[in-house]
RNA sequence: GGGCAUAUAACUCAAUUGGUAGAGUGCUUCCCUUACAAGGAAGAGGCUGGAGGUUCGAGUCCUUCUAUGCCCA
């Protein structure tokens, strides 16, 4: 069999995963195990309108590396993948299209049709991310696949509102809220960011004070609320105004009279020290304006401009023209006193971007408190989800939930979850699970359904049980029993408030036990400048084009590679370094396979290792599986990177292929079993992360097969995926033959180096004499042949001692053999003292540092025992090594 | 304003419970050796942001300063 010498990733993608989603490989079912332990991992919903992004490439692929390797483990695992409905972002993007394609509106069409256009427009579009993911080549089970705002998801959502209603949790209200002017709906606090603008102002208006020629002047960065305003407040504590606390001021524009007040609120340092207050635009005015029984007054609509309260001259006028001429109008009547530059902070739309209004609204709530105690609780148990890192994502979140406020759920939409709620003409609710049920509850009067429909999240922080059939309190499907908990949430740190804790919440509250066991919070993939991704910024990477470029398998490696839990800027260079490790997999594969006739994988023939060489590639091969392990449990995943990078390239490829080469190609049917069977387990170890790769690769290694899957998996489709998962035998990690081959490679290197510094051509051999006793001796005797080969040696000379002429280059290894390289005519003397000069004053500089250590008496005395051996004997080697170097250089500069 | 994190080689990042710093990329030199030039071989390169402290010993712990980022208000 003939592979091309360069892999190419797009063509292994394109077969593998329809080979994979149609046999039902990811399926729990595909487990034949009635007994085999579980794991589940429900995806992050991507939005139904979104398309794939890094952060989604990042998380996918953990999910999916710690899913595989559970399922090669023989674990019944389920990875449920889904998406959600996105209310604002959808409505906007049918209703942007409604406007382009018909000149219509959605009231236009009435809410039925307009529905139905989102509908249509999902179907059509909805998949995109779907698929999108398929690319991804995660392991998840289509045949469960989610959406918000299908029925039973719909079920649990109407349920849990119900239930919520009936305990008393949820409750209607007017309130102060965030107001989207653009979308016209309310947004929890959660979706409203801050955005500083530097080139903001701070006005100064003169209020007259009634009954004396004096003003109050206050500071504001929005004059037009002034409109609203029913008080102007002042810090109890400052004499300034002591005498005015009582006072009337007539508010200029509208005439109105209100009053002075002093409340504690009041920053005394902050523009005059006097407060303009609007309780009805402004969060903490509000507050005040409770506590001091303030009249609200709500000066503007829906869409932010001005309504009939503000006056027959600003009614109308949007807010920001409304600000312009009460600045005006201000300023011709003499009461502008002065204008400064100032940094605002403002709030804006999560999606929208456009400045928020708070304003007083009717709007559906739930209360948190109870739900938010059953959280806390978990604080001081085992129970708490553990976070990954630990810290400080812990303490952000009990710190959230300790200071949580309650949720405004109603949003002014059509798409998404029509509130399950019903009037009758006089205005009493009937909060229900259909229509039906609530006419009952009226007595069979005529009802109207609330129009808002609920916030997304309201469906997303019940997911972790929703999407296992979980549709109301009490129901435990067979899903539910088997999956739930699930084992562990991988998600981005933005929504450990918005998405994270109100799952635990929901979860504890609904099915009396936490969502899942572990959270692993990824770091955020930065633009290559360390800036974050932006779409105004235009510096965010498309993992699609990076999947185009550099094939999937090398993506996902790099995007695992970089996970320390730490925010990483991306690099294309790194994912160009996977790239050529893949490429590197594929040519050593080539390789094996070139010479694969008469062999087949078997693992017997490396159950019982003879040689060295083999003794170390089973046991470096074992560490690694074993290490791998270790690092994936604990959330490790750069470093099970590393340790596959490292064995794959330097131990399997840079040497074993090496030291084997000449058997392997001369037809040795057990050598080449050998390397068969160790490049099969490696190409396991690689699969969660390389799956695309590793099946191509597998399916075509001589003796792979259904034989290679686990019992759980037998008798099913072949595939890699379903073979067991090396998880290291401790009986094949080989300490000996470890340190010995280290010997060997240590001399090759040096050799190697000799000719490098001495300019000998690569196809010059060279003579080699070894001074060596006992195990050293025998290790690298026993490897001759290979270290000829390697060193590129004519002869090899074993001895007690070094019998060669002073014309020779010579080195050290770490036990303080000696060798030797004779070059006789080829050597420049120079060249050769400095060499031995560097490597001199190398060892001499690290022998002064820990002989430093061993003349310290405190040293030797207080540290423990072994660190302090380890000195001892690192300082024995050099004193072996420099005697040999400096009795190398003193002869050689005497033959000078 | 409060909280958290980060600062290590030219760049991007690692470093188990404190034991004397590693990788990838880049750089230098050599090599198209029949798996791979997306490759092979050999190298150079770091008083771990500044200052103090604890300790026999600090990249790691403590204090403080500086810079950057994130979250909350």
């Amino acid at each position: 069999m003939e592979l091309s010498k360069q892999y190419d990733p797009a063509e292994a993608e394109k077969k593998h995963y329809e080979y994979w989603e149609s046999n039902g490989l990811f399926s729990p079912e595909i487990n034949g195990d009635e007994n085999a332990p579980k794991y589940s991992i429900v995806i992050p919903p991507p939005n139904v309108t979104g398309s794939l992004h890094m952060g989604h490439a990042l998380q996918h692929t953990l999910m999916d590396v710690l899913t595989r390797r559970k399922r090669m483990l023989g674990f019944r695992t389920l990875f449920l993948p889904g998406i959600d409905h996105a209310g604002i972002s959808t409505q906007k993007m049918v209703t942007d299209k409604l406007w382009k394609e018909e000149r219509k509106t959605p009231q236009d069409i009435g809410r039925e049709e307009f529905t139905k256009r989102v509908w249509e427009w999902k179907e059509k579009y909805g998949g995109t991310i779907l698929q999108q993911m398929r690319r991804e080549g995660i392991s998840v089970d289509w045949t469960r696949e989610r959406f918000t705002m299908e029925d039973s998801l719909s079920n649990a959502v109407t349920s849990v509102f119900v239930a919520l209603y009936e305990e008393g949790a949820i409750y209607r209200g007017a309130r102060i809220v965030n107001w989207c002017p653009n979308d016209k709906t309310v947004l929890s606090d959660l979706e409203v960011q801050d955005q500083p603008k530097k080139d903001g102002k701070l006005y100064y208006l003169k209020y007259p004070v009634k009954g004396t020629s004096k003003f109050l002047t206050v500071a504001t960065t929005r004059p037009e609320t002034m409109l609203g305003d029913t008080a102007v407040a002042v810090n109890p504590e400052d004499d300034r105004f002591r005498d005015l606390v009582g006072a009337t001021v007539k508010l200029p524009l509208t005439g109105r009279e209100i009053p002075v007040i002093a409340d504690e609120y009041v920053d005394a340092e902050f523009g005059t020290g006097a407060v303009k207050i609007t309780p009805a635009h402004d969060p903490n005015d509000y507050e005040l304006g409770l506590r001091h029984s303030l009249p609200q007054l709500n000066v503007m609509n829906d869409d932010a401009t001005m309504n009939a309260e503000a006056g027959a001259e600003f009614e109308g006028l949007d807010r920001f023209k409304a600000r312009k001429l009460v600045v005006e109008k201000f300023e011709e009547l003499g009461l502008l006193e002065k204008i400064d530059e100032y940094e605002i902070i403002l709030p804006v739309c999560e999606r929208c971007k456009t400045v928020i209004e708070t304003l007083i609204s009717e709007q559906w709530w739930v209360r948190m408190a109870g739900m938010r105690d059953l959280a806390l609780n978990l604080k001081n148990s085992d129970d708490l989800p553990k976070f990954t890192p630990h810290n400080p994502h812990t303490k952000v979140y009990t710190d959230w939930l300790e200071n949580l406020r309650d949720w405004t759920i109603s949003r002014q939409l059509w798409w998404g979850h029509q509130i399950p709620a019903w009037y009758d003409d006089e205005g009493n609710v009937y909060v229900a699970n259909s229509s039906e049920e609530a006419s009952e509850k009226a007595g069979g009067k005529e009802l109207v359904q609330e129009e808002d429909v609920l916030d997304t999240w309201f469906s997303s922080w019940i997911w972790s049980f929703s999407t296992l059939g979980w549709q109301k309190p009490g129901d435990l499907t067979e899903d539910m029993a088997a999956f739930h908990p699930t084992d562990v949430l991988i998600t981005a740190r933005d929504i450990i408030f918005l998405w994270v804790s109100r799952m635990v919440m929901s979860s504890l509250n609904f099915v009396d036990e936490r969502p899942f066991d572990d959270v692993y919070i990824t770091g955020t993939v930065l633009a290559s400048d360390g800036q974050r991704m932006s779409k105004t910024k235009g510096n965010g990477v498309d993992p699609l084009d990076v999947f185009d470029k550099y094939g999937v398998d090398a993506t996902r490696m790099t995007l695992a590679g970089s996970s320390t839990g730490m925010d990483f800027a991306w690099r294309d260079e790194k994912v160009e370094s996977f790239r050529n490790f893949a490429n590197k997999i594929w040519n050593a594969t080539r390789f094996c396979l070139m010479n694969s006739e008469g062999a087949a994988v078997d693992v017997a023939s490396i159950a019982n290792p003879d040689s060295i060489a083999d003794r170390w590639i089973v046991s470096r091969l074992n560490r690694t599986a074993k290490r791998v392990n270790e690092a994936l449990e604990k959330y490790a995943f750069h470093e099970s990177v590393q340790l596959l990078y490292h064995f794959f390239w330097d131990d399997f490829c840079d040497w074993y292929i090496e030291l084997s080469k000449d058997e392997i190609t001369g037809g040795d049917a057990e050598a080449r079993t050998r390397i068969l069977t160790v490049l099969e387990q490696s190409l396991r170890l690689l699969h969660p992360f390389m799956p695309y790769l590793t099946e191509e690769l597998w399916q075509k290694l001589p003796g792979t097969g259904e034989s290679l899957h686990g019992p759980a998996y037998s008798g099913k489709p072949v595939s890699i995926s379903l073979a067991t998962f090396p998880i290291g035998e401790e009986a094949l990690i080989d300490d000996i033959a470890e340190s010995e081959m280290a010997l060997v490679i240590d001399l090759i290197t040096k050799v190697r180096n000799i000719r490098s510094e001495m300019q000998i051509k690569p196809s010059d051999r060279i003579p080699l004499h070894i001074a060596a006793e006992g195990a050293t001796r025998s290790a690298l005797e026993s490897n001759e042949a290979q270290i000829a080969k390697l060193a590129r040696a004519s002869e090899i000379v074993f001895g007690s001692e070094l019998n060669v002429p002073r014309a020779s280059a010579k080195a050290v290894l770490s036990d303080g053999s000696e060798i030797a390289v004779p070059l006789e005519g080829l050597i420049d003397f120079e060249k050769e003292l400095e060499r031995l000069s560097g490597q001199i004053g190398k060892l001499e500089a690290e022998e002064q540092k820990l002989r430093a250590q061993l003349d310290n008496k405190n040293f030797v005395e207080r540290a423990p025992e072994e660190k302090v051996s380890a000195v001892r004997d690192r300082v024995g080697e050099i004193d072996v090594q420099l005697a040999a170097l400096r009795e190398n250089f003193a002869a050689l500069d005497q033959t000078k």
